[in-house]
DNA sequence: TAGATTGTTAATCGATTAACAATC
DNA sequence: TAGATTGTTAATCGATTAACAATC
């Protein structure tokens, strides 16, 4: 199979096809599934229907189903999904099989948690630096790296490239982090500040916001029971 | 007024709609609308017409006026919305007007942040305690707590009541975790841990996953530009 | 009044779910 | 073959957006 067809679509359009036309709402419950289909692999599990796939990653087999279906479909009716070759084409969707470096801006007790923190290394992200303007906290060492001053953030995102960057600075300082980061060629920004940051659309930007995610569990904390009868989330 | 009125649905009823009937979408954004408002506010503005509370808060003017519509509508035609008067409604929705203990299961490099992360007291919630198995960190005081032990976790969370939960504990110990904060009466949980928990359907559960965010960040990362003009995102 | 801006409707868009023919 | 499970369709559901009459 050379992946070129001669009816139907251009071949360069159905290569890029697996990772192009991908609902965000597919493409945020992919990591679950890597997630759940690597502890599998570990445990020695060859194959998984799409029942158990789906209750261990906590959504409907439908959607299980129609969301492999957008990475070319690897199940065997009758059989299940062979676990390894799930992985890899999930891997290989994400963008997951090339290393990734990611710089963290802000050297605070989040930022220095964040890159203490082993997930990160484990799931191949590695740390290229973490960069602060505070004096007191350079030179200190936290998560295998040397806190510098954000001066030296260019050095840090050029060499090698990084293309991800972790805001964790305090709100008013979080647009010219971003501002920053982009000018040096950055992509991809995981914001911890509660703020709205202006990029340009080829710059994508997930929010983290702690206090968001609580006042969201105190409405449905303030609420009445939704009913007398436990419902199936 | 007395909320009361003889005509249309029951009172009771009426009471409680406001709180009860707002999709999920829409009290998502909600916290991230005060947000904007709040520092409006700190800036002495007084009305705010929704075409600039939407830019601020990231999204269009409709879904701004039609998600505040949910909670009653509090516009000027002409003039816009009353800031203050907005932020109350906002903090009544959601259930900020009283006092909410949270407690923190884990104290690893990331419940300590999270001890000691400010935005936590200032928007209203207080820490109630930080509990952790590690004999090496009990005693130690973070964020004006100390750190005790998980057997004390029934004393904490009783005594006054909080009723979230957040969990910063590994993979492993969380539902673990989550279970007893559970039976101790928690119907709020933030989980940090990156798997999905069983909880009954009266316990809200809100995730947190910080590989989870840098594999869609890398997955967009990944792609070829969506193309050659930018676009709005 | 004239200008501005809301609240709401209707249209569009996208995501989820159920069901079942295809097929291992 | 018989049983199991996928891939896919069609139906449902919910969320977003545009537009404009209502009205300050």
């Amino acid at each position: 199979m050379t992946g070129i067809e001669s009816s139907g679509r251009l071949p360069w359009r159905k290569a890029t096809l697996a990772r192009r036309d991908i609902p965000d709402a597919v493409v945020s419950r992919l990591p679950g599934y890597l997630q759940v289909l690597t502890d599998l692999a570990a445990a020695g599990e060859r194959t998984i229907p799409s029942a158990e796939l789906a209750v261990r990653s906590g959504v409907g087999p439908a959607t299980l189903r129609k969301d492999l279906a957008h990475l070319g479909s690897t199940g065997t009716r009758g059989v299940g999904y062979q676990v390894d070759p799930l992985i890899a084409t999930l891997r290989d969707c994400l963008g997951l099989n090339r290393p990734w470096r990611v710089v963290i801006i802000g050297a605070g007790h989040l930022g220095r948690a964040l890159a203490a923190y082993p997930g990160f290394t484990e799931r191949g992200f590695s740390l290229a630096g973490i960069v602060d303007v505070d004096a007191a906290a350079i030179g200190t060492r936290v998560g295998g790296v040397t806190i510098r001053h954000t001066d030296d953030l260019a050095e840090l995102i050029a060499d090698p490239p990084s293309t991800m960057a972790v805001i964790a600075v305090p709100a008013l300082a979080a647009q010219r982090a971003a501002d920053q980061a982009i000018a040096l060629g950055v992509t991809g920004i995981l914001n911890f500040a509660p703020v709205v940051l202006n990029v340009p659309a080829s710059v994508e930007v997930r929010n983290v916001d702690l206090s968001t995610e609580l006042q969201i569990l105190a409405f449905h904390a303030g609420q009445p029971p939704a009913d007398e009868h436990q419902e199936v989330s």
